[in-house]
DNA sequence: CTTTTGGATGATAGCGATAACATACGCAGG
DNA sequence: CCTGCGTATGTTATCGCTATCATCCAAAAG
């Protein structure tokens, strides 16, 4: 930190520090400081070196007052220490270079009421823009994003009543198309392993399809684990296997809620003695690089984590700017596909 | 978004309108708002009515330039997609906790380029203080954080040359100690597995701790693979043990700049029908969730990772609030200490 | 030589909040 | 009944920047 002779913190110079330093006014400065607007080529030199020489940053909470452009867009996911939701934000600060836009990111733990405190957060500082995962909020978190005026997307999910626009898939159809590949092949009993149904929507979205897809099959359905707080980790899949095998013993494949779980579920097989997918198969949701690594490879769901980040920056971009064009398409729906690998 | 009905967008309320509906002057607004100043309960309760009626929302870009304090940290990490580093940003946000203060989180894929970058689209915001993961930075970046008037803590690493204050531990020290415990337990010809030096400083000392380490034991330290730009993946891990074990087929063990290299290692040995750890032994670093849940579990250093992000965070609110009072410790060392698990 | 045009620059007035000071009022103590 | 003080509220002046309009001037056009 620099401070003064005297000890004290030295102010941190100003447009009109290096207005005066260059020898022109004010407004000038922060016209060179932006692209595309009329200084010569000399003031531009200029006023460069007094910046230079100063140590000058623009302060741009002050010019955003001014010009009511914060330059920046809200995100909040789940969590930030989850491959699925960080390749999103990737997707989103992606989609986002050279529109002058920069990515403002929380994270809820997947709880709505942090995630309605992080909503007021991120509203105070008046943000063009917010993206959510998915379409669960407390009451007064959507009423705070319906009446904040700026475009809202709602991702990972379809909710049936979006606040504004919405880039997501059916959490509940994918996991029935991964139910049907799979009895396509000839399985006929499944077990389902997740967290307990209160926190994560995609999570129990995706329980739901594996029901709805087995009983269409005429199949039965009864054999789901809930085990543990979402989002269920590694170990917790490993002990919900053993749960499974206990109760179910010939069970021929686990479905997991998340390739995390399933893991942890496939280790702990594989630690018992178990053959996978021999004696038992495995299979998770969300493609991570772990399933495509693990052995045996991991047969999964493939959900566009990144291009659900990309398409939400750019629905978000594109309504902003195009405030009075044609606006774009309020949902998108992104794909999924199921990978079949040797787990199963 | 709301609309007026004319269909332009509808300017949200500003604090005169809250003042007016209450029947107040915005100054009263402004105190009923923030905790601990003398307002009425009656007023108190208008205003909150008002609020409500009107759904305001504070805008503290414009309270931050008049009160000239932004409320928020800025925290740079190399990958969100990592659980070290995001585990790190958890001890951050943690800490800073009921401080009134929020993280602007910001990553930049190993970069330094990015990284300057990034700080300056940080400085123009005014944090109150950043965190740095690392000591590396471009000249210019440096310049701009010395210049800033703003703690700035540098984690993950212990810097020759700090800028301010440091939290972090030594990544050649850590590797060293990984090293003469196994060489402890008899191992003798030891293999390295990590990336390409230019991006990852942390890796780089990892990996010149191994070689120190073992030129003091005596041992050959040139089995050393550098593959694939940083982060190296699980896949390049895979691929690297492949060419080591080309390479000097006689390893006894093999050490990777991350579990998740020496993840990717572990499966692809499992692959070829190798044993772990009696055909070759595998360690990892960072006590990822993985190495603890792998089959066999995975030997790794465990560095305090949540650890970092709280204490730098703790030394930036001291550092902020304690402006005369003595401020903390310039330099917090963390600890590392090895896991032996099965996989050695 | 006048007029037009547009680039370069400056002056002024906010943006929406809060710091700092000012004012009004009620009640305890003399 | 006055002084003194603390609570409750209002007024004014910025915070650092940019939108907007005004001005000046040189070069192109007529």
């Amino acid at each position: 930190m620099t401070k003064n002779p005297d000890g004290k913190m030295a102010e941190p110079p100003t447009m009109s520090d290096v207005a005066r330093r260059a020898g022109v006014s004010a407004m000038t400065v922060s016209r060179a400081l932006k692209e595309g607007s009329h200084v010569s080529k000399a003031t531009r030199e200029r006023i460069a070196q007094a910046i230079n020489e100063l140590g000058y940053v623009l302060d741009q909470s002050a010019g955003s007052l001014s010009s009511r452009r914060t330059g920046f867009v809200a995100a909040i996911i789940p969590s930030i220490n989850n491959s699925n939701f960080s390749d999103t934000a990737r997707g989103i600060t992606d989609a986002l270079e050279g529109t002058g836009l920069q990515l403002l990111l929380g994270y809820t733990n997947y709880s709505v009421d942090r995630e309605e405190e992080l909503i007021e957060a991120m509203l105070k500082r008046r943000p063009e823009g917010i993206i959510l995962t998915g379409g669960s909020h407390t009451p007064r978190g959507r009423r705070m994003l319906e009446q904040a005026g700026i475009p809202v997307i709602e991702t990972w999910d379809r909710p049936a009543q979006p606040i504004d626009k919405v880039v997501g898939f059916s959490n509940g159809e994918a996991m029935e198309l991964l139910v049907e590949t799979l009895a396509g092949k000839g399985y006929q009993r499944f077990g389902y392993i997740g967290g307990t149904t209160s926190r994560d929507t995609r999570g129990s979205q995706r329980r739901a399809g594996f029901v709805r897809a087995l009983e269409r099959l005429g199949l039965p359905s009864d054999r789901v684990i809930s085990f543990g707080v979402p989002p269920i980790s590694m170990e917790q899949g490993a002990q919900a296997v053993v749960n499974m095998l206990e109760r179910w013993p010939d069970t021929q494949v686990a479905l997991c809620v998340s390739d995390l779980s399933a893991f942890g579920a496939l280790m702990e097989c594989q630690r018992r003695g178990l053959k996978v997918p021999d004696d038992i198969a495995i299979a998770g949701f969300g493609d991570y690089e772990i399933a495509a690594c693990c052995h045996p490879r991991m047969t999964t769901v493939n959900v566009d984590c990144y291009g659900i980040g990309r398409q939400a920056a750019l629905k978000l971009t594109q309504t902003i700017q195009a405030a009075s064009a044609e606006p774009p398409e309020p949902i998108t729906v992104t794909g999924f596909r199921v990978i079949e690998r040797e787990s199963t």
